[in-house]
Order: C-alpha cells, then structure tokens, then sequence
DNA sequence: CGCTTGTTTCAGAAACTTGTGAAGTTAAGG
DNA sequence: CCTTAACTTCACAAGTTTCTGAAACAAGCG
C-alpha cells in the first residue's frame, strides 16, 4: 500500500475532517467537488497529491477530478505540476497562496463598485436612493484600499509567529 | 399610477440597475430572489417598499416575495414594518445595516476555526499538514481581530464623509 | 360577526446543477 | 511507430433547487 496520503495516520478521522472542512466550504458558495478536493490536498502532508490519489480518497471519478482541478486552477487555489518523465500531474496547495485567494476578491470588488457607479447614475446622485447608493460604494472603496494593508499586516505577524514562508512554503 | 417607485426617475433604467445588481448579488452567493428584492429596495427613494410594489416591479408573484423576504428578514438585511392600522407590510433596509451584516461573517469565522482546530488534532500538531493547518487558523483569528477595528475606521471615515448617520438614517 | 384584503404555506412542475461512463486526445516508452 | 497510461471532454441521468398557483390563514373594518 502507498505512504503518500495516510502514513502514520488515522485515515478514517483524517477523512472525516476532509469531509466537515468541505462543508464549511461548500457553505461558503464553493462547489461540492473543488470544495473536497481542495480540503484533501489541505490536508495531506505533501501538499500535493495525484488524480489517482484524490480519486481514490474521495471516491469520485477521473472526470470529477479533473474538473474540479480545472476550477481550482483557475481561481488559482492550486497549481498543478508535471513530475517530469511521467505523465502523471500533481496538484498543489501552496501554503499561503490559497487564503490569499480567499481575500483577493479585488476583481469581485472592483465590479461590485463599477456597478454602483452605474447605479448612482440610473438612480440620480441627487435623490435618496443615489445618495445611498454612493455610500454604499463608498464603503466598498474603503475596505479595497484597506485590505492591502490588512494583508501586509498578516504578513508580518505571520513571520513573528511562524518564521519566513511558514509551513511548507 | 402611483408615485411611490418611479417618480421622477426612469424606471427602464433603474429596472436594468436593479437586475445586474441583483445579479452581482447571485455571482456572490446569494440566491436569486432575495437578491432582486434587496437590489430593488435599495433602489427605491423611500427605501422601503410594500409586498405587491415589489411583486408588480420584479413580476413575481406573493408567494416569491414572502420566501424571499423571510430570508432577507432572518438575515437581518431588512427589517419589516407593520404601518399601523393596516395590514400592509413594508420591508425596509436600514441604510448600513446592510452592509455591516455582509462583514459580519463572525459567525462563519468561528465555525471555520472550530473545524480547523479539529483539524490540527486530527492531523496530528507536528505534521506538516497539521502545521499547514495551525497557520491557517492563525489567519483567521488574526481576520477576525482585525474586523472590529476595520469597522470602527470605517464608521469614523463615514461620518467624516457624509455626516452622522449616513444617508436614510 | 362576517367580509375583505393581504400574507403565508404547500405540493408540484420546470429548470438547472452535478457526477458518471464512455469515447477522445495527448504523450511517454518500448 | 505502435502501445499504453493518464488526463479531458461530452452527453446524459439523477438529484436539487426554485418559483408558481391554489388554498389556508390572519386581521382590520363595516
């Protein structure tokens, strides 16, 4: 039997925590499948694991991987790897890289405000409802620009706390 | 006709800002008939409506409106009010509230960090995967420390920019 | 006390989402 | 150059979700 995804151990209770953790997530507004995935690969030592492996722990199949994999690529939660001199991929978490997806929502952000622009448009800036609107946008501008900082400022307690890169960077 | 949702305004154009904002509101998690009926009183001058305005402006029908406003109700991003000596009901968004119930994730945090401290038991504190674990915990505790102060800045930022209260307090 | 008007609940139809099997595509290794 | 292993794509079936019409329910008013 492989090492990769249980040496040492208990699988049954590191699986019933992949599960739970999913569902937060996926309480979140993440899908089923990315939402299990990402929780696996959150939760094995390596940080990474093959198709295979995922398939078999989750017991989905080769499709349902891949597609979950594409979606988490995509919003860049993992990144895959090719072992070289073989065909199998791996699928990475990269430690911080994922929770600073989480609260990169600066393209969602960007929208919200572009909407509200409008909004303060179609509604008049000088009515009631515009006037809302503007402060609406207003507090979306705020928390962008802040979030920058507050993120800088994680970074610095991280390496108090933790020393440079923090786990498995 | 009456006045109470249009005067003055163009409603096709407020109609449209409504929809794509509601559809924002949906890209972000929320499911779709509450987010038009929060989109369209937020649009509204009095900021508050009464169920058949918003049945006959969104063309859906009591039924949608009562499910819809429920959730907006429990989530507390409106609030109903009874005028007296009538069995209208308004539903009415209260200017911030709405906005300081999107921050308030308090709930969610504590949840996530419950799950991850099982986690770092399960995983076992000295595995990499259990340390992986413990600093995204960090995180979120550090988040959850910062929200407080964000707001507070946010309030003061406000009320320097727009005077007590904001608008439709 | 019953009428009228407004709201809620409920069962069901319609639409959408999701995961699978199977076929298709790419690339390593003999 | 052919075989074989791994991944991807696609059509479909199963399962959910979601909105509606109809009926039940409440509450003011004559």
């Amino acid at each position: 039997m492989n090492e990769s995804a249980g040496s040492g151990r208990d699988p049954e209770a590191v699986s019933r925590f992949v599960e739970s953790f999913a569902a937060q997530l996926v309480e979140a507004g993440m899908t089923r499948m990315p939402a299990r995935v990402f929780a696996a690969l959150l939760s094995c030592d390596e940080g990474s694991m093959t198709s295979a492996e995922l398939g078999e722990q989750l017991r989905i199949s080769p499709a349902a991987v891949s597609g979950a994999v594409r979606y988490l690529a995509q919003t860049h939660m993992v990144s895959r790897e090719r072992e070289p001199g073989s065909r199998r991929e791996r699928y990475r978490v990269h430690g911080d890289q994922w929770y600073e997806a989480l609260t990169n929502r600066e393209n969602v952000l960007k929208r919200w405000e572009a909407s509200l622009r409008e909004g303060v448009t179609s509604l008049g800036a000088d009515t009631p409802a515009g006037r809302r609107m503007s402060e609406t946008l207003a507090f979306f501008e705020f928390i962008e620009g802040e979030l920058a900082a507050l993120m800088e400022r994680w970074r610095a307690h991280r390496e108090k706390t933790f020393g440079r890169g923090g786990p498995q960077g």
